[in-house]
DNA sequence: TGCTATTGACCACACTTGTAGTCCATGGAT
DNA sequence: ATCCATGGACTACAAGTGTGGTCAATAGCA
């Protein structure tokens, strides 16, 4: 199931706190994003039922907490944006972000470090 | 203007191909696409009014090419792809890619030859 | 020369997404 | 005991998207 920009926002609020009610998660947003606490109800509603969360009942509220982990998340779309913007190769998104200066002098160590270990 | 997925595969044939008409752009996606040339059209004509691509006529029909080049589209779907999921960070990205076993043996091959000219 | 296949233009329609409003139950404040 | 603020459930509604149908013009074939 697809995870839509918006709720990719309540996604990785949860991520960085594993346990909160819905007005919690509205305050850790409410600096960023200017929503109603309604939207970030409709969008809880919408993770929970697209199973990437669930809920606990705590008292009159409900606690919500990330059931798809940000790792796994990460991995499916990451394979999924390079399938479609870079047919499936890696390299030429490295290349992309080399390009852009995206990749920091440390970026490039840490990438010849894994390299050496690839080819083991 | 964002640029849908199924847009997307549009896209993709008419930058491997650069002017092709909307029969041709059709037929080169028959492999891998199960659509109906109506869709393919329809594609076509958003991207057009997306100002992703342009026509000229030829004859009867028109010959579609990008407008929007592949380079600027990958480079700006790269920065958003980051700051969405890997909070403005390539890092991890790349630390992910390696992780996932992502890579292929060519990638590998390709990324050790781009580093070294990256430490030049 | 009339018919058919093809072309782009326009229309359709359900699903997703962004962004809330409304409703009903209830836990606390008075 | 009352009333209100707050919680979740359900509803709304426009824009974007996937997927394709309809239509009128016309180029080419029979």
């Amino acid at each position: 199931m697809q995870i839509s920009q918006a709720e990719l926002d309540v996604m990785n609020v949860l991520w960085a706190t594993p346990s909160l009610g819905a007005q919690e998660v509205f305050e850790a947003l409410e600096n960023q994003k200017d929503w109603n606490i309604r939207t970030v109800k409709t969008l809880l509603s919408r993770l929970v039922e697209k199973g990437a969360i669930a809920t606990t009942p705590e008292g009159r509220r409900f606690l919500y907490r990330p059931v798809l982990k940000q790792k796994d998340y990460r991995a499916q779309v990451t394979t999924q944006f390079i399938d479609k913007v870079f047919s499936g190769k890696a390299a030429p998104l490295v290349a992309q972000l080399a390009d852009a200066g995206d990749l920091t002098q440390e970026d490039i160590n840490d990438l010849e470090k894994l390299l050496g270990e690839l080819k083991k």
